[in-house]
DNA sequence: CTCTCTGGACTACATGTGTAGTCGATACAC
DNA sequence: GTGTATCGACTACACATGTAGTCCAGAGAG
């Protein structure tokens, strides 16, 4: 399953609230993103289409339901883009998203127990 | 600087031996990549386009080397998808490869050492 | 010297992606 | 009941990308 950039934040948004219909995902994106809504109508066509999100009718409208998960699409992502990018290797990612002040003292935190738990 | 997938391909070769001519790249990449010279040609030519690699002629050929270092390639890379798929978060991104197997004793334990040293 | 092979330059072309516009039907305002 | 706003369906279009093909000039083979 390949999904956009933009394709990703409508996603996201239905990952958070499942089951708007086309206005609301406009009105949720409203503030970071400035697109028409049928700019938004087009994602949320491809991604049916793609069959990312199924559609249920109510009256006239289509409410919009994420039928993959938010983890799983998340989780193949970042395997993909490790392989990639990094040949698979985790360890220089997070090497280089420290380099790059990517890394919070609460991030740390939460890797440092991450591992503990992974060590078992 | 956006490199696409196949381009980096192509970078990755080029980092790891600078002043490869083309056919050479094609060479190097001849294992994993069932791509031929001219599809190879083009992805040089695309990438020094966008500045990414530079040539210097080498009598009737020329020679390739990166522009763009990889550290930094990497880092903005690791930045960016963050950003994109984990709202900038890293430890649900680790989380997330270790779910899926994605990382190994090594791997674990090269980030222990990291974050020792982050810590500091 | 002439033929052929190889290199780069330019061209091609389907598909994906970002970003929308048009159109016909319909629900609601009045 | 008639106009208008809105919905989904279909269409548009430029640029990126993956994957290559054509063409001409020069280098090397003989």
């Amino acid at each position: 399953m390949k999904i956009s950039a933009a394709e990703l934040d409508v996603m996201s948004v239905l990952w958070d609230k499942p089951g708007l219909a086309a206005t609301d995902v406009h009105d949720a994106l409203g503030d970071e993103k400035d697109w028409t809504s049928r700019t938004v109508k087009t994602l949320l066509a491809r991604l049916v289409e793609k069959g990312a999100l199924r559609t249920e009718e109510d009256g006239r409208r289509y409410l919009y339901y994420p039928l993959i998960e938010e983890g799983s699409y998340k989780a193949s992502a970042a395997r993909q883009f490790v392989d990639r990018v990094f040949s698979g290797r985790a360890a220089p990612l997070v090497a280089h998203l420290a380099d790059t002040n990517g890394l919070t003292a609460d991030d740390i935190a939460e890797l440092e127990k991450l591992l503990g738990e992974l060590k078992k």
